[in-house]
RNA sequence: GGAGAGGUGGCCGAGUGGUCGAAGGCGCUGGACUGGAAUUCCAGUAAUACCCACAAGGUAUUCGUGGGUUCGAAUCCCACCCUCUCCGCCA
């Protein structure tokens, strides 16, 4: 196979979804694929996935035999096009010489397209595979077998009947999902007055806190982005379905989350050992098209086309991801223990962990209006999965290469659903909700939100 | 949206069909010189895949992207993407 990356490679998208620099199929580490499918088989089948080893290996040993063909006959077409330019350099006669080189251009085309044929094929079965589990997963089919990490917080003993954010958003008169529903369809939402300013203030304490006390850098990024981009953090090509593509040229589609812009600024790049560790922090909107979840959560913000998020993005050494990963979290968690929100910590199992995760922590809070915790951040460590679909690299000074990163991505926090947490266990007998202390000085000093 | 110019290695920049992966310069690395440094001089300085032990060595590919012409393309043709300048419009 050709030249991977060359720079600006990110033009026009292929028809299969694959795009110039993840045409590759070091999706896996290949060469891991190669010296150890056994293991990486196994590691596979935690999760469920089932590997066509066997197509793998027929395609794999059939590129490879047809690279080495291509090879030859280029090299062979080289030298005698150089043999050839030279003869004509002397004065001497070339028809002879051409007349030799008569069927290489159709020997070496017809190997060139079986070339590009098994690589496609190869292409498409290898972006469909989903990263190795780290060895700590813990071992599980779905989100039964989760294990409970830690907790914190007591959940608040209520004296009275407590309301759901909804109801209570209502009464506060800043929620208003009929008109959401007017204006767009269901799952969006309207807020306004002091839920507007709320959210706004929630969005502000993240980022401020991500800044100034765990070490990120602020980024604004782009809401719409190329295939090639949501490839490089793995949503595509598999999961199309799940993301709002935008009619017109050239084609784009809305982020379902800041990793993808974040993460996808180290594409394409090969940092400098000392650039490393990068941590991005920004406050986006997200948007899903939740296909597939129909019914599910269809009351209130839990679950939305639109939300908006604060999101951590860490580019690290690989011998530094397991750590990262920890602190992320705990970044992550400071939000909720900031908000005085009660929250447990989920290692999530082999068969409920995402495509491109090595390892995910989600945080869950805890809700009153429904009596239990829920997802509010999904913390992961990527390894070099998306490093490699993406090029993104460093120069690791003990072997002088350019080597793939390890990336790192989690919600510190979902601004909307920390909405739903703020006022469901901020919630006073009257409807009255209180603000939490560190989000007065965001609110002019407001210390409750009261019903009209 | 209209008109024009342009995209070459980490950067600048030469190169309009033939040993061009690409002159020259800058930067960087190593060495010489120095008490140390600067200056100067010498040498080196891409990525990816494949053969192979991820060694040495070799082969192929990459001059915005894709396709075409040709024995041979950075160089010719077509389409697209991007950048810059001017005009229009606009936050």
């Amino acid at each position: 196979m050709p030249g991977r990356l060359p720079r600006g490679a990110r033009a026009r998208a292929p028809p299969v979804g694959l795009t110039d620099h993840c045409r590759s199929p070091n999706v896996l580490d290949i060469r891991l694929l190669r010296t150890e499918l056994e293991r990486i088989v196994a590691n596979l089948a935690r999760r469920g996935y089932v590997l066509a080893v066997d197509r793998f290996t027929d395609l794999e040993r059939r590129r490879k035999e047809t690279q080495v063909t291509v090879d030859a006959l280029r090299n062979e077409r080289n030298t005698r096009s150089k043999a050839i330019g030279q003869a004509r350099a002397r004065g001497a006669e070339i028809a002879p010489l051409l007349a030799e080189v008569e069927t290489l251009g159709s020997r070496l085309s017809a190997a060139e397209q079986a070339l590009t044929a098994l690589q496609a094929e190869l292409d498409a079965l290898l972006f469909d595979v989903p990263n190795l589990l780290h060895d700590s997963v813990p071992l599980g089919a779905d989100d039964t077998a989760n294990v409970e990490v830690r907790r914190h917080g007591e959940p608040r003993r209520f004296d009275f009947e407590p309301a759901d954010h909804v109801a209570l958003g209502e009464r506060l008169g800043g929620l208003d999902l009929d008109a959401a529903g007017r204006l767009s369809g269901a799952r969006f939402s309207v807020l306004s007055g002091p839920l507007a300013a709320l959210h706004r203030a929630l969005a502000q304490f993240m980022l401020d806190l991500h800044t100034r006390e765990h070490g990120y850098r602020e980024v604004y990024v782009p809401y719409l982005v190329s295939r090639p981009t949501m490839t490089g953090t793995g949503q595509l090509p598999k999961f199309e379905a799940d993301l709002f593509r935008v009619a017109g040229e050239p084609e784009r589609f809305l982020i379902p989350t800041a990793e993808v812009p974040l993460t996808n600024l180290a594409a394409d790049r090969i940092l400098a050992a000392a650039e490393l560790p990068l941590r991005f922090v920004a406050h986006t909107p997200c948007f899903r098209s939740e296909a597939g979840s129909h019914g599910k959560d269809t009351r209130g913000l839990i679950r939305q086309h639109q939300f908006d998020k604060v999101e951590l993005v860490q580019i690290v050494r690989p011998a530094d991801s397991y750590q990262a990963l920890e602190e992320l979290t705990g970044h992550a968690e400071r939000v909720l223990q900031r908000l005085d929100l009660p929250y447990r910590v989920i290692a999530l199992c082999a068969g409920d962990i995402g495509f491109g995760s090595a390892k995910t922590y989600d945080l869950e809070v805890w809700l009153p209006g429904q009596g239990r915790y829920r997802e509010i951040s999904s913390c992961s460590n990527c390894e070099a999965f998306q490093a490699r679909r993406m090029l993104a690299r460093w120069r690791n000074p003990d072997s002088g290469r350019p080597e793939p990163v390890h990336t790192l991505n989690g919600s510190g926090v979902a601004v909307g659903r920390a909405l739903v947490a703020v006022l469901e266990n901020g919630q006073q007998a009257d409807g009255s909700v209180s603000v939490p202390a560190v989000l007065r000085p965001y609110l002019g000093g407001v210390e409750r939100l009261a019903p009209p």
